[in-house]
RNA sequence: UGGGGUAUGGUGUAAUUGGCAACACUGCAGAUUCUGGUCCUGCCUUUCCUGGUUCGAGUCCGGGUACCCCAACCA
């Protein structure tokens, strides 16, 4: 017979669209053959998964192609931003085993933007409007009828130009005057209907303390930061599509501003920075967005932003999720242009890959019931070697206390078993894992007919790694010494949504009953969502881990050691069950 | 009804860019097993509709349909 060489052809995985355009670009010598990105979170909330799919691609790229990615605090908005949330998005994205090429924040560039700003009005691209907000909104038209120019928009650049610098002088109420791009009210793409570039804040900013009154607009800024920065590919999500035309334009202002043109032999298709989009993440019976997340917090429906039912970075890394997991599900959903709704079971099917690899096999008893093994010697215990993880010997042991008292799994009992169970019932023989085979002779019950304790008898030859124990068991159960186990609260989730997509949900019922926030989310809000057992047992073995310690607590599921936890009163957090087949 | 986008199994993504529609997950069945896990095997299910070009269309062209984004002094 022919012998066919097996190659394992390092299945190439194909470029997404945006590696494929980044290939390009670098082997056309775009932007002098540089890559530069950029990931740039505004410091209003932590990170959530939808972010982790961001930076995995910002950072990913750079990394990649040679490239550099930066991180940028977007930080235009000191109403709502604050350097707790700073320090947060560093830590997670550290934790997702990234690093930036420089920490820079938009406010960097707010001394280039307003000089800029300055030069856009001398030019007549900019004015000052003294129009009320309303007046503004009405005059800007809807998307099939055209708006109407502002009275303001041709006064002279010299006025403009006073009034702008009299908005950032503390004494114009906010609201009062705004500076807009002049660019067309007619256009069908509504961001050009004179955007706003500064508006009134009178706020002082967590950075740059009492400097500016005025603050930049993200749309007079985004692009322009990008530019200053030397980014090369600014990669952002599909709800920006409608603004690239403007991000472009404001580029070829600015290009302009630095006498970067043609006449003065400068490529308008070079050194500037261009603007692609991806698909956001939308997982099932999840939200995502950080204005509804903050409420959660705030109203105490969750403890916290690190709340293991909370999709922020911090709250599944506290679930027991590893970087390596989310990054497995992220790279298994990719990036494309379609509007997505993911399934949640995409990502826990990468954290039981990861999770089966990495984590520490322990015994715990969820339900416990007594069973009781009648010729075993009171008082006699065996210490018994147990694997860590029998995936990865290299894991090593550690050891396991056996006695005549043990807690099993209620679940593991049955008084009248259906033909497919397999494990104990009276007059079956069941294997202790790790331990000896046990003959199970009477499962007690009181009136009520609920399971008590279990009388079996022990095989003393069956001790697993001798002779006697390779004979053929159907049914393996795991177990706790009842004295030498100790007593351990675990904490079980459920997804906090009752519905496949929160956020339409709660958009509808905030239409239909016109109630908002938290009044339109608690109708779909899973009340089992937490479920606190403190009546489990684990082993002694659990006491010696340190916190975020990945664990599989065998034949049950993945779970994780809570920062909550203590010598005196462990915690664990249900990450994600076993795939099961009972 | 303006502009900008998007449609491939139950879910997500591929398809050497016009050449046998595949991969992962899910589900089902089986084998192995000292975890009813893992590993292994098999099965189910796919190009939105409709014309056209072509030897050949998921891919190109025309016409439909559905869904998403845009009218914040948010980002």
């Amino acid at each position: 017979m022919e012998e066919k060489e097996f190659c394992p052809s390092e299945e190439v995985k194909s470029l997404n669209f945006i590696e494929q355009r980044v290939k390009k670009d670098l082997e056309e010598g775009r932007n002098g053959g540089r890559l530069q990105t950029r990931f740039p979170p505004e410091p209003n909330g932590y990170l959530h998964i939808g972010h982790a799919k961001a930076i995995a691609m910002d950072f990913g790229v750079a990394e990649k192609f040679g490239g550099v990615c930066n991180l940028r605090m977007d930080d235009t908005n000191p109403q709502k931003e604050d350097t707790e949330y700073v320090e947060a998005i560093k830590n997670d994205i550290q934790w997702l085993g990234f690093q930036w090429g420089k920490l820079v924040y938009a406010s960097d560039y707010f001394q280039d933007l307003w000089d800029f700003a300055e030069w856009c009005i001398l030019q007549g691209r900019a004015y000052v409007d003294e129009q009320t907000s309303e007046d503004i909104a009405a005059q800007k038209g809807t998307p099939t009828q055209a708006g109407t120019n502002s009275p303001f928009r041709d006064r002279p650049a010299e006025e403009s130009l006073r009034l702008f610098r009299e908005m950032n002088s503390g004494n114009v109420e906010p609201g009062k005057m705004i500076l807009r791009a002049k660019i067309d009210m007619a256009s069908p793409n509504m961001h050009f209907r004179d955007p706003i570039m500064y508006r009134v804040l009178n706020m002082p900013h967590w950075r740059t303390g009492n400097k500016w009154n005025a603050y930049p607009m993200y749309d007079f800024t985004h692009g322009q930061s990008d530019y200053l920065e030397g980014v090369t590919h600014s990669i952002c999500t599909l709800e920006f599509v409608p603004h690239r035309d403007l991000y472009d334009l404001f580029v070829t202002w600015i290009k302009e501003w630095r006498g970067e043109t043609p006449e003065n032999g400068h490529d308008i298709e070079d050194n500037r920075p261009r603007q692609f989009e991806f698909n956001k993440l939308n997982l099932n019976y999840t939200l995502m967005s950080k204005r509804n997340l903050l409420i959660l917090t705030k109203e105490g429906v969750v403890n916290g932003w690190d709340d293991p039912r909370m999709p922020t970075i911090c709250g599944i890394r506290r679930r027991g999720y590893s970087p390596e997991s989310i990054l497995r599900f992220i790279d298994s959903i990719g990036y494309t242009t379609f509007d997505a709704l993911n399934d949640i079971k995409l990502m826990e099917a990468a954290a039981r890959t990861d999770l089966n690899e990495r984590a520490t096999r322990i015994s715990a008893v969820l339900d416990p019931v007594k069973l009781i093994i009648t010729n075993y010697p009171e008082g006699k215990t065996e210490e018994l070697e147990v694997q860590n993880n029998p995936e990865r010997p290299e894991d090593g042991t550690h050891t396991i206390t056996f006695s005549r008292e043990l807690w099993i799994e209620r679940e593991d009992v049955k008084t009248e078993p259906d033909p497919k169970f397999f494990r104990i019932y009276k007059g079956k023989e069941t294997r202790l894992k790790g331990a000896y085979i046990i003959d199970c002779k009477e499962v007690h019950c009181n009136d009520s007919g609920e399971i008590e304790w279990i009388e079996c008898t022990y095989d003393p030859d069956s001790l697993a790694g001798t002779e006697g124990a390779n004979r053929k068991v159907k049914g393996t159960i795991h177990w706790l010494s009842c004295a030498h186990c100790l007593p351990a609260e675990v904490r079980n989730y459920e997804c906090l949504w009752t519905c496949e997509n929160p956020r339409d949900a709660i958009k509808q019922y905030e239409k239909e009953h016109g109630v908002r926030g938290i009044d339109a989310m608690r109708p779909f809000l899973n009340p089992n969502s937490l479920n606190i057992n403190t009546g489990a047992f684990i082993e002694a073995y659990a006491r010696t881990l340190p916190a975020f310690t990945y664990l599989q607590f065998q034949r049950t599921g993945y779970f994780n050691i809570d920062p909550d936890s203590t010598p005196d009163h462990l915690v664990f957090n249900s990450t994600v069950s076993l795939k099961d087949r009972k």
